[in-house]
Order: structure tokens, then sequence, then C-alpha cells
DNA sequence: AATGAATGAGAGTTCATTCAT
DNA sequence: AATGAATGAACTCTCATTCAT
């Protein structure tokens, strides 16, 4: 029936709803300091309205991480499989982690942001997160075999890159670049930054 | 007089062990999850009490991440001005810098995950924060000017290498280090990672 | 017209439904506890059907607690009609009401717990209890007359016979029979406790 | 000091406050029909302020039926010990029960209305309703080996007793000996339910 | 200086009930 | 006839904060 159909697409509607604003709010209060009114306030529904939708403000909290995780996994997939040279599939790599850490930084906050254990991955996040970071390993276990890095054991040049692109999108989120440098070119600053971090290694 | 300088010190005596409390309390519990209640009860005064040494719970917070700005400072000048080598500089900087993300996740967590401007940066940080990002940036500078970086502007390098131990910071302290190496020598890998992220650019 | 009949058979089937599934929640986890919900979510309905077949919760209490007296009298009065003697009748009688009170504790705590008036008799309540009233009545009045209890006013024991019965129902569904006894054959104790309380009286 | 006994002494008669406000309410209302609102309204202040004196709802309910219990059980004691004969005590104990039903019908209800195992009975009320019970136990004890009422198992004669006098404080609490009698004189009619109710059995 | 008392505000959550469909 | 959506009111309980003592 159409009904049918329309009922559901309604509800999906409703729940986007919810977790657009709720994803909102996190981001720029923190989840402790959002309160579920709030979220229905920010939407214009009674705070009832969101139990209908949601279990309570944990499964919000939850089902928004599922989807950045899940979204984020999707480009950094698509990204990197067709490119055959690793180094290059790294860069695209980098520059996917940044966009969207960049694009969706109500996403990146949720999920990176909070303690990894602390809300205790109720979703898929865990799966997500892991499937990603074995494309991650590989892709750099590649570079060391080639030796483009010069003479360091994978763990190390996994973290040190990841670290580095992390912790630039971090920066750049909380505005810590910005208030730093006087660059006008912030897109020739990021090239640079990558290609620094990126640079080969002593043999 | 010997009574005034008594009160002075006792009252000194009391906001420091307010403020020690309420450190471990948040770095324990997270910030939200610590109440006025809580901190009393962990030096066995009354909530009451607490209202004659500060403002409100904001003032102990606010005090708290000035003190971390202002220790973190400390640290990294220490570090840094009695090494002539620019380098070995840098190295003990990232590590101090690691250092203290560590043993104090709670006030890195305060001074650095918050965004910039949202707190309202109410004591010096804002000039702690500059103080250390110039001893820092000079650093930069002198090795990038002695050639050891290669080909790179000061910016990128500075940005790039602020990054890395940055990040590597966050990903330790939210878990993810942990929960993606089955490395056993932690500390062997923090040296390898520091290595790698300082390795010298082609000229 | 068959239809209209069919319509109004189904009514009532639909009803019946929901009073079966009300009751079985009133007895399992007390009035308070049940909400239009769980009685709904127990017929596999929404609950707003509810609201069809009753005004509100009240009314469904009410229809119940209706039917529970005239159930009750209903038994009473088949029991006593066709014994001659009083004194059996009287047994038999005692025995239906501590059987009702066993057998549906909801219904009985719904009849006999609350105060009288308080809640406000919407149904026949009233006229059952009163017809109830009356047979036994007779009948110890009829034992009295006989001679069988020896020295007493009827009203004396009229109050003091229901008291026994109706405080024996009471102390059995509170638990407090099972509690204070050790004896293994609960329906000899009963017996016991009949046949005591019926004792002829001096003459 | 003078102060601290003060405080004592004003906590405590606040303390008195709530549970009478809360008595009175529970036994109006239904314990889950009362709010912590309801009874701070009661005694005009705000629900907060409870918190400070009990730990939640529950307490409240917990230390009331404890008090009943004690109150309970110190009358029983006090009128049973004195008295050498057991008939006579146990006439008294009887009267003693029924008063304390009618004086204090609020707590005679908190105990006996709901469940026994329902509330699992956080404080000392199962030791004193067993203590209370043991006496009474031994009363009929006596009785029954004295021959005085004839034929019957110890067990037998107990709950038959308790529950005449219990459904005679049930009965007249919730006003259905009232409802259906004309009898004027109350007392009289109280001293022959109790005549009746004790009479000598069979021998 | 320190505290016990008190409270207003607000948290998450549930419920009986209504109404358009 | 039945339902999904929606809500207002209510619940228990916690918190930061103030104030008389």
């Amino acid at each position: 029936m159409g009904t049918r159909k329309r009922r559901e697409k309604d509800r999906e509607a409703m729940r986007r709803r919810i977790l657009d604003a709720a994803k909102q709010l996190f981001a720029k209060q923190g989840f402790d300091n959002v309160s579920m009114r709030g979220i229905a306030a920010a939407i214009e529904y009674s705070p009832a309205a969101l139990y209908r939708y949601f279990k309570n403000k944990r499964e919000i909290l939850s089902v928004l991480r599922d989807e950045g995780f899940k979204r984020f996994v999707q480009t950094q997939k698509e990204r990197s499989e067709a490119i055959p040279d690793p180094l290059e599939r790294l860069r695209l790599s980098g520059r996917g982690y940044l966009r969207f850490a960049l694009e969706e930084p109500e996403y990146f906050h949720l999920m990176f942001s909070t303690s990894c254990q602390e809300v205790d991955m109720e979703g898929d996040c865990d799966g997500y997160a892991r499937k990603s970071f074995e494309i991650f390993y590989q892709n750099i276990q590649e570079c060391v075999e080639n030796g483009y890095f010069g003479q360091v054991s994978v763990d190390a040049a996994v973290f040190s890159i990841w670290s580095n692109v992390h912790g630039l999108a971090h920066l750049i989120n909380s505005g810590r670049v910005e208030a730093f440098t006087d660059s006008l070119d912030f897109d020739r600053l990021l090239k640079d930054i990558q290609a620094f971090s990126l640079r080969p290694g002593a043999r």
C-alpha cells in the first residue's frame, strides 16, 4: 500500500530530523549538556515524541556514531579501491579523512572525541572502525614494503601517519590552526603539510 | 602581621585541596559527571564551603585549565631552554607534550579538546598558549633553517609536527592505539613513532 | 439485522478480551503498575483501540469490580440455594468466599480492600454487595435460631464469622499464613480452621 | 553543645513531619498514588527537601512500616505480659490488636494491606512481626493445652483467631461493619463479637 | 570559617489520552 | 474499526547555589 510506504518515509524523515538536531547539539554542547527537552525544542516537538523514535538518549548518540562511522568508511573505501599506487592511495585517503572531519565536524566529534570504550559501542561502530583501520594498515604496509618510508616498523608508520592527519583535523576543527597562522592560502598550507608528513624516509 | 599571612596561607592550602580533588575527579569521571557535592565529599567538607574559595563550579574548572596551561608551558620552556641542538630540543618538547597529555589527561582535555573560543578563556590561557606556540615555532624554524627537514615552509612543518604529537596524544588517550595494536612494548612503539615523525626530509 | 447483531457480538468479544487481559495484569502487577499500553500490548492492539471500548482506564477497573461482585454473588447464591441445612450452607458459603479470594485475588482486592466509598461505586457493586450480605445474614440467622451457636446475637455472629473468613482470605493472600506456618498440608489446615471457626457455641 | 542537640531535635522534628504527612497520604491514596511532590506540598516544603531526610520514596514507606510494627508489638507485649490467665490474656491481646487498627488506621493499612514480600521488608518489620506472632502463638498454645478450645490443632486455632480479629479490623476500617448494621451500641457489638469468637470449643 | 537547611531549575522518562487518517 | 503520531502532565530524583546560623 502507498499508505504503508508513506508512513515509513515519514517515520524515517522524523528520525532524520531528530538525529540532525541532536548531532548539532551534541557537537556544540557535549552529550551531557544536551537534554532531550533541548533536542525536542530544536525540532519543535514535545520531549515525549522523541521516545517514539528512539529508546532513550543514549540510543540517539549511538545511532549517530554508527552513521558517522558508516559514512566515513564508505568514503575511505571508495577513494582507495581504484588506485594502484599505495602512496597515491595514502594521499587520497588522508585527504578523505581530513575532508570528512572538516565537512562533517559534528560526526567527527561524536566519533572521535569521546573515549573508545566509554560508551560501549552498542552499534556497529566497532566493526566499521576496524574495517577502516585494516584498509589503512594494508596501505601503509605496502608503502613500507616498497621501502618508501625507509627503515620503519609498519606499526610506527601507521600510528604516526594516522596521528598526523587525526591531529591536524582536530587542530583545524578546534580553531587552532586558524588562530596561529597568518597564512592566507589555506589549501596550499594543507597540501604542504601533507607533502611534508608523507615525505620519504631515509633508506 | 603574622596572623594575616597565616590566614592567607590557610586559604591557599584550602584552595589547593579543592583544586586537587576536583582535578582527580574530573580525570576519573569527566567534567560533567563531577558535582560540587562530589568535590566537597572528597575533601570531607560541605558543598557550601567550596563557595568561600571559588565563585562557582566554572571557576574551579577555569583555574584548573589555567594551571594546566601554566604548568604545560613551564615544562616546555624548561625542557627546551637548556638544549642547544634544535632537533634534540624538538624531541624533548614532543615527549613533554605527550607525557603531559598522558599523565594529566583531564587537563589536556580541558586545554585542547574544547573549542578555542567556546569556553570563554577567563584566565590567561590564551597568553600561555601563545607563548608556548611561539617557543615551538622558533624551534621548528631553527630546524628548517638548518635544512634538517629539507625543502619545507616553516608553517607546514610547524602544523604537521604539532598535529603529529597532538593526534598521537589524542589517539592514545581515547584508547585507540591500545585497541588497534598488538605491540607489547608500548614505549618502544612511541619512540619509533617519534623517530619516524621527525625523520629528516629530502633536501 | 444480522449485521447489527454480528457487530455487537464482535464488540462484546473485544471488550471481553480487554477485560481478561486487564484482570490478568492487575492480578500480576497490581492496579497501579498496569498501563493502558500494557493492556493493549497484551492483546496485541494499539492503546488507542482500548478507548473505543472503554471510556478510560478507570472504567475498565470499574467494570471488572462490578463483574467481580456479580460473579461472587452468583456463586454464593448458587451454593446456598440448594442446601437445606443452614450450617452446611454456611460451610459451603465460606469455602466459596475463600476460593474466590484465592482464585481471583485481584478481584477480591478490588472489591474489598479499597475503602467502601473511596472508589465511587459507579456500577452496581453496592447492590450486589448488599444482596450478598442479606443472603449471608439470613443464613446465620437460621443457624442462630436453631440454637447451633448458643446464646449469641445474630449481628455478633454475622460479623464474627464474616471477619473470620475475610481475615483468613486476607492473611493468605498477603502471604502471612504461608510465612508463619510449617504445615505442609495446606488444605487440611484450611479445613481445620473452618471447623474451628464454626464450632458450636455453648447453649 | 546546645546547638548540636538543637539541630538534631529539629532534624528529628522534620523527619516526623514528613513521616506523618506521608502516612496520611499513603493510607488515603495508596503508595503509588502518592508523589514526593504531594508529600512536600502537604508540609509546604520543596520536593528536594525530602531527600535531605530520606534517601528516596521507598525509604519513607519502609520507615513508616517499621514504626508501625514497633509500636504494635510494644502494645501487644505490654498487654499480655502481666496477665497469667491465657484466655484473659488473649482477650486483651485481641482488644489491643483491634484498638491499634482503629486508632492508627494508617499504620495498620501500611503494615497489613500490602503484600508481605512485595516490599522486601528492608527494615526490622520482619523481626517485629515474627516476635509478635510468637507471643500470640504461645498464648493460643496455652489455651489449647488447657483444653479450653476443645479438640483443635494449635495452628488451626492460631490462624482462625488471628483471622477473626484481623478481618474484623479490616471490615470496620473499610466501613463495612457500619454499612451493614443498624446496631447503635457499637462497643456492645464488639464485645459480643469477641465473646463469640473466643467461645469455648467442644471437648 | 564552615555548615545544615532549603530551594528552583531541570534532568530523563512514562503515561493516559486525543486525533487525523 | 484501528492505528500511528503526538502531547501535556506527571513522575522520581539530582544539582548548583544561597543563606541564616
